[in-house]
DNA sequence: CTCTACAGTATCCTTGAGGTAACTATACCA
DNA sequence: TGGTATAGTTACCTCAAGGATACTGTAGAG
């Protein structure tokens, strides 16, 4: 009996969906603490607004944890947060599904 | 070490997404069996052009399963493939998730 | 003096997911 | 003769996410 709410799953979804989110988690997660410049280089097609865009919409949700250091020229890192850590084992479980339905697709 | 491919995620985000998936997806987990306008009355907002594509895309990855009767006036019915039942943990592990996020929303 | 690095803003534009409303086919019922 | 039920289709419209491009501020290098 699964006992699913569509609410709490659309909420899930609403944070780690869009064009962008997946792939910018992903940086985080496998490097740690990444910079506005090595983000931008990780996603070739992104342009800058869109990324910032994306990086404050996880920042307000403390998702990623933005720090500013007051140089010239600017410097800002991002890296996950401790709550946002928690959604690897989502992004894990969706990732280990891909994979099936990759495999699955090739064979038809 | 994670290791997640952000392609394979947004394949499984891809067919998971979108305004009306997730709810369509879980009144076919809870319900079992659904006749179309059993599935629109559960989906109290969505129009019926909207509810046919949606439930044609799901068809197209063998997710779920369209049955149609030959007779008058028509019924068709749709329920989880097996394939599709191996979505029930990815949106289990989210809808948990989702718990938590609002759990800690609540106290902010 | 001006060029570069960095992390952005500001403007304007495009596209596709989703939405609305009307129309279809056919058998049965009154 | 007309109304009802079911599962659609067709044509048209809307809006927000995302995109392209140019501009900003400041310190140090040359």
């Amino acid at each position: 009996m699964p006992l699913i709410s569509s609410c709490e799953v659309d909420t899930a979804l609403e944070l780690i969906t869009g064009k962008w989110k997946p792939s910018i988690l992903l940086a985080l997660i496998n490097g740690d603490t990444l910079r506005f410049s090595e983000l931008k280089r990780s996603l070739p097609n992104i342009s800058q607004k869109i990324l910032t865009a994306q990086l404050r919409d996880l920042e307000e949700q403390d998702i990623i944890i933005r720090t500013v250091y007051p140089e010239v020229p600017p410097r800002v890192d991002y890296r996950l947060s401790e709550y946002g850590k928690t959604l690897i084992p989502v992004l894990e479980t969706m990732n280990a599904w891909g994979i099936q339905h990759a495999e699955r697709m090739r064979q038809k």
